[in-house]
DNA sequence: ACTACTACATAGTAGCACTTAGTAGTACAA
DNA sequence: TTGTACTACTAAGTGCTACTATGTAGTAGT
């Protein structure tokens, strides 16, 4: 699918946010799972660049650990902030979606 | 709802192009269209933004009108490149919204 | 004159995904 | 020992979009 950039602003953060509540995960690793989920254009920088936004803002912890196959991983959960913030975004998601289905079928 | 405008970016040009596919209508108009859709914070500026956007980018095409009840109104119509950017959209939102859907449920 | 509703226009702002380019560790082959 | 490939993170700069704020202007009722 060509150029959904525009139509992932607002949702990739929720949807980064929804990989890390299920497992602790680090960027590398969530990088891969949205591609094997169908967005196989999002580029690491980007998911990286969310993570940072993510922290900044207090939504994510981070615990370091090393690996045994490249550099050490920054594995991260949710906070208490974080999940509240998952719960806001589906709220979000759920109120839009079904307002542009219904002007769809309309 | 509040604060979804991060969520609206990409959607809400293809929702005024879904407003306009169904009949010829001008910014006011689409802007209280729009409110009774459930969009109630959608602000009119923004709604004409877009519509000096679609111009620019030939998908409508314009007749001036006059009005008996105010100045006169722009009524806006789908060119046949607008009803292609149209299908695009909707092709778009079906990826964007399974794909988020499934990983929520996964 | 004043207010309210209708109708359009636009310069400036903020937020987000993306691009690009870089640094580093491990492992395996030529 | 050089090169390639995969793993893993970082960060500066760009472009697009919705939003804010403000302004202009026509019509109509008080």
């Amino acid at each position: 699918m060509d150029n959904i950039t525009e139509m992932l602003k607002g949702v990739l953060e929720g949807c980064v946010l929804e990989i890390i509540s299920r497992e602790a995960t680090y960027g590398y690793e969530i990088t891969q799972q949205l591609h094997k989920q169908g967005f196989t254009d999002i580029a690491e920088g980007t998911v990286y660049t969310i993570l940072v936004r993510l922290e900044k803002n207090e939504l994510v912890s981070i615990e370091k650990k090393p690996s045994e196959v490249g550099p050490p991983r920054k594995f991260y959960s949710l906070t208490a902030a974080g999940m509240q913030e998952l719960g806001i975004f589906w709220q979000k998601w759920d109120f839009v979606s079904s307002k542009i289905n219904e002007l769809r079928s309309k």
